[in-house]
DNA sequence: TCTTACATATGTATTTGACTCATAGTCGTT
DNA sequence: AACGACTATGAGTCAAATACATATGTAAGA
């Protein structure tokens, strides 16, 4: 369930500009808890996002630390998150009348 | 989102046995309006659970018209319906919280 | 009789995606 | 100097989904 990484960085960037490694360390928390992405993947899906125009970054010189580059939402980047927020809400809607079929059934 | 096919048997196949044929058919009631999945990779799938031991099958010979293997779900096949339909409980756990923060920040 | 629909298959090929492992640089702290 | 934080690139494996083609046989209807 990897390909749930993408809009669980788009949700997280909505909320507020982060650089990528904290986006790493808050993914499970939107994403499902056992969810682990391998580290240079992510930053590989962040570039890709960027290419896209789903994301912008810059390098923030103001933060203490090593190099950090920040990530924000374009407005591209907030419209494909209202798609995905659909198509999920429809997955969701699958997934729930499956499950009431299945629990009309249990126990014969 | 032909993954959704193995569960949607399962539970097409709970409620009574069919054939192949006629399981087809009434995928797209389950597994959603759209999904459509190849008639040699379904026989190829229904193969496939039966050697696993989750179906088994044997060719009606009293039903009128072309050969039909009819297919019931086995014990085991009961049982790894509960282990997908429990798997995917968590799945629209995680699918709603996430729909929900979605909606919490809507409209910024 | 010829076509069409029903029904069950097998073979093969492509493509995509998930996942892993390895490496390497900078910067700040200890 | 060594370590952890942080950002990256490269290369590759492996299974799964998908697609396309072909085959065989029965029965119903024009």
């Amino acid at each position: 369930m990897e390909r749930f990484a993408e809009p669980s960085l788009l949700l997280l960037l909505r909320e507020r500009p982060m650089h990528g490694y904290e986006l790493i360390e808050r993914l499970p928390e939107v994403a499902g808890a056992e969810t682990r992405v391998d580290v240079g993947n992510l930053y590989r899906l962040l570039r890709g996002l960027e290419e896209e125009g789903v994301v912008s970054s810059a390098w923030s010189a103001d933060l203490p630390g090593p190099a950090k580059r920040t990530y924000e939402l374009t407005d591209e980047g907030r419209a494909l998150l209202d798609r995905w927020a659909e198509s999920l809400r429809e997955a969701q809607g699958v997934l729930s009348s499956f499950l009431e079929r299945y629990e009309q059934g249990e126990g014969r």
